[in-house]
DNA sequence: GTCTATAGCGAGATAGAC
DNA sequence: GTCTATCTCGCTATAGAC
C-alpha cells in the first residue's frame, strides 16, 4: 500500500520466484539448492530468506499462485451457449493455459508430495475444484442429451488426463501448431464422450 | 550359476529393490536417503553398496526393470484377431498392468530427470517402443478402415495419457471395481478412435 | 555378508556488518 | 536490502573389523 513503488525488492522477489519455478521443474524441489537458487537470481543465498520463511513456502506459494490462476482464468472464460460449446471451450483453455506455464504445471502436479499435509491439502482442493467445474458441465450435457458418457466423474479425469499429457510431447516448433494441436484434441475430446 | 542357492544376498537383493521402489516412489528420489532404504530394510547402510554402486544405479535398476516387463508383457499377448480387439486388449492390460505396479509407474515416470544422459536416453527408448506399437495398432486399424482418427501418433499419446492417469484417481475399495473400470475406459477409448 | 566408524562434503537457516 | 561468515545437521560413499 504505502510501499514505495520500485524498491529492488519488487525486483528481486518475481527473479526468486521465476529462478525457482524453472529450477524445480528442471530437477526436482528435493534436488534443487537454496544456493542454487540464489545463484540463479545472481543474489546470496541469506537474501532469498528475506523473501520467504524457508524453501517449504517458497513451493507452497509457486503451487498455490498457479493454481489460483488457473481457477480464476477457467472463471473468466465466457459462458457458452450450449454444453458442446463449454465442452470445446475448456478443452481448448486447457491445453493454452497449460501449454504457456508447462514448470507450473510439472510442479503442481509432482511436488505434492514435498508438501506438508496442510498445504497439500489447500491445493488439493483447488486441483478438486477444477476437477468439478469438468464434471458439471459433462451432467449438465449428458442430462440435456448432448453427450453420451458412462460415468461423468471418470470422463472428467479421462478428458482433463488427455490434455494435460500434450505437456508431455509438445515442442515449439514441431510438426503441429498449437492450434492445430487443439483441433485435433478437440475431436478425439468430442467423439469420446458421445457428442 | 554355480551360486549357492538361498543364499542371504538372495534375499537381500529383493528387499532392498522393494523398499527403494517403494520409499522413492512416496517421497522422490533425491528425498530419500540411503540410511531411509538401509532403515527399511533392517540393514546398515554400508551394505547397500554390496548391491549396488550407487544411488543412481538402484534408481536406473528399477526403472530399466519395470520397462523391460512392461515391454516383455505387451509382446507376451495373444494376437488379437481385429484392430478393435487388439486396442480392447492393450486397453485392458495398460490398466491392469499399471495399477499393479503404481510404485514403479510413478517412479518410471517422476524421476526421469535424475536420471544422467546415457540411462535417460534407454528408458526413454524403450518408452517410445511402447508408444511405438500403439501407433502402429492404430495405423492398421485406420487403413483398415475400423478407425477414424485425425492422427494416430496423437491418438496414441492420447490414449495412454488417459489410461495411465487412471493410477492418479483409482483406489482399492472405492465406488468401482478395477474390471468396471477398464469397462468405462474401453468404451471411452474406442469412440474417441472412431471405432 | 554385514557391521561400525568416519571422511568429506553440501545442505538449510541465521546473525550481524554495512 | 544485501552481504559475509558460520552453525548445525545429514548426506553419499568407503575402509576395515568380524
Amino acid at each position: 500500500m504505502a510501499r514505495k513503488k520500485n524498491s529492488s525488492g519488487d525486483i528481486t522477489r518475481p527473479r526468486i520466484r521465476a529462478a525457482a519455478l524453472r529450477l524445480f521443474a528442471r530437477h526436482g524441489y528435493a534436488a534443487v539448492s537454496m544456493r542454487q537458487i540464489a545463484a540463479a537470481v545472481g543474489v546470496q543465498v541469506g537474501t532469498l530468506y528475506l523473501y520467504t520463511a524457508d524453501k517449504q513456502s517458497l513451493l507452497f506459494d509457486l503451487m498455490e499462485t498457479h493454481m489460483q490462476d488457473l481457477l480464476s482464468e477457467l472463471a473468466a472464460l465466457p459462458t457458452a451457449p450450449t454444453p458442446l460449446a463449454a465442452l470445446e471451450d475448456f478443452t481448448r483453455f486447457h491445453i493454452r493455459f497449460h501449454r504457456a506455464r508447462s514448470d507450473a504445471v510439472f510442479i503442481a502436479y509432482m511436488e505434492l508430495r514435498n508438501l506438508d499435509p496442510e498445504n497439500f491439502g489447500r491445493i488439493e482442493a483447488m486441483r478438486r475444484a477444477y476437477e468439478a467445474h469438468l464434471d458439471g458441465l459433462l451432467i449438465r450435457g449428458r442430462d440435456a442429451g448432448a453427450f453420451t458418457v458412462p460415468d461423468t466423474k471418470l470422463a472428467a479425469f479421462a478428458v482433463i488426463a488427455m490434455l494435460t499429457g500434450v505437456n508431455t510431447w509438445y515442442r515449439e516448433g514441431g510438426r503441429l501448431s498449437l492450434e492445430h494441436v487443439e483441433d485435433i484434441y478437440w475431436q478425439m475430446v468430442r467423439k469420446a464422450v458421445g457428442a
